[in-house]
Parts: C-alpha cells; structure tokens; sequence
DNA sequence: TAAAAATACTCCATAGGTATTTTAT
DNA sequence: ATAAAATACCTATGGAGTATTTTTA
C-alpha cells in the first residue's frame, strides 16, 4: 500500500471518476486506473463499482474510505507539528541570543 | 513521503540502529540510511542523532514517532475491518443459500 | 455516438543490492 | 581495531505518459 494510492482513492471516491480525478491530480488517467486496480488487488477487495457510468463506492470501498481520511489527516497533521516544533524552536534560540 | 519509509524509520526508532533495522526487515542496510535522508529531507528535519554509536531520535523524530505509531496502527485497523467486512459478507450469502 | 475506463506499449526514476569507505568508540 | 553508517555504482522494477481500444448509457 502507497500513499500515492490513497490519494487517487481519495480523490476518486470524492469525484466519483476516475478521469476528473486524473485532472485534479495532475496525472493521467491511465495512472489513476492502475494504481485503484493495484489497490484492490493487494486489498483483495473491490473498492468501486465501475458497471456504471459513475464510478461509485461499494460497501468496502465505503468503509476504507473513512479510514483513509483518518490516515491522510493525520499524515498533514504530523507535518504542521512538525513544522510547528521547528517554528517553536527557532523562537527559543532567538530568546536565548543575548541582546 | 511513504509508507516504506515510515516502517523503516520505526525500526530504526526502536532499534536504535540501521543495521539492525535492516536485518529485522530483511533489506540491505544502505537501502535504510537513503530511505531516512530522504524522509528527513522531505520534512526539512533531522529524525535520528547519528553522532553517537547508538543512532537516537531528536526532539523531532520522538514527536513524529507519535504520528507514525498512529498511522501505522490505522492502516493495520482498515485492513483488518476490511477482512472482517469480507467475512461477515460470506457468512450473509451463506445464510441466503436455501438448504 | 460520445463520454469514460481499460489496455498496450515505451521510457525513465528510483528502490534495492553489492562493494567499499568513512566515522566514532 | 571494530562495529556501524555513509557513499558509489549498477540493475531492475514499476510508475507515468501517449495512443488506442473497449465499454456503457
């Protein structure tokens, strides 16, 4: 599983396409089609339903979803910590120059 | 950032140590170092104290830990429910089948 | 018939391996 | 002196692109 992966999930699930979400993405089409296809093969589950014209959600794809916005989430929010800390400790040695 | 490079960064957190994190996972121990440069400069921070003989987590890998614990933990948690998902849905058609 | 997804290729970036060097105790 | 991390180099896998073919409404 790749985080590039849950991204085109992602972004599939919320356009319900997988073209539109190319374009969001900035890739090409094909690359969305392969990496879902890959994703489910390795999930051993179907995540869409793609019999129709609008790609929809299954049940399993329903329920992954919500994990994968938990995931997303919390990568983002690692990072402003992250960023955060640094910010923080620039402050510190800033106070810490005598003036 | 992936996936890859958070397993390995939370054997190396762990571990204390490239190479035994190397070992654990069965990859080659450069394979570990360039997958941790890589992470750091991503996040424009310094994860893991090397001046040491034992590799230790800086200020900022101890509280990016804390996120890769939780991530790793969700994607474990959407793997398993999507297996118990499956199950329940075998157990269901079963239970449709007229004897 | 017209959109959208899948397939068939080609190419290139990079993950991983081996061998070696550098570094720190 | 020795263990561990870094560096150099090579190879191969697979991600992305373009062009095209299927599908489905």
């Amino acid at each position: 599983m790749e985080f590039r992966q849950l991204e085109y999930f992602y972004a599939v699930s919320k356009l319900n396409s997988f073209t539109r979400a190319a374009e969001q993405l900035h890739v090409a089409q094909p690359s969305i089609t392969i990496a879902i296809n890959n994703l489910e093969q390795e999930l051993k589950v179907q995540l869409f339903d793609r019999s129709k014209r609008k790609v929809v959600l299954t049940d399993e794809g329903k329920l992954f979803l919500q994990h994968v916005e938990k995931i997303l989430k919390d990568v983002k929010k690692a990072q402003s910590e992250l960023e955060d800390l640094k910010n923080y400790k620039k402050g510190v040695i800033k106070l810490g120059i005598p003036q």
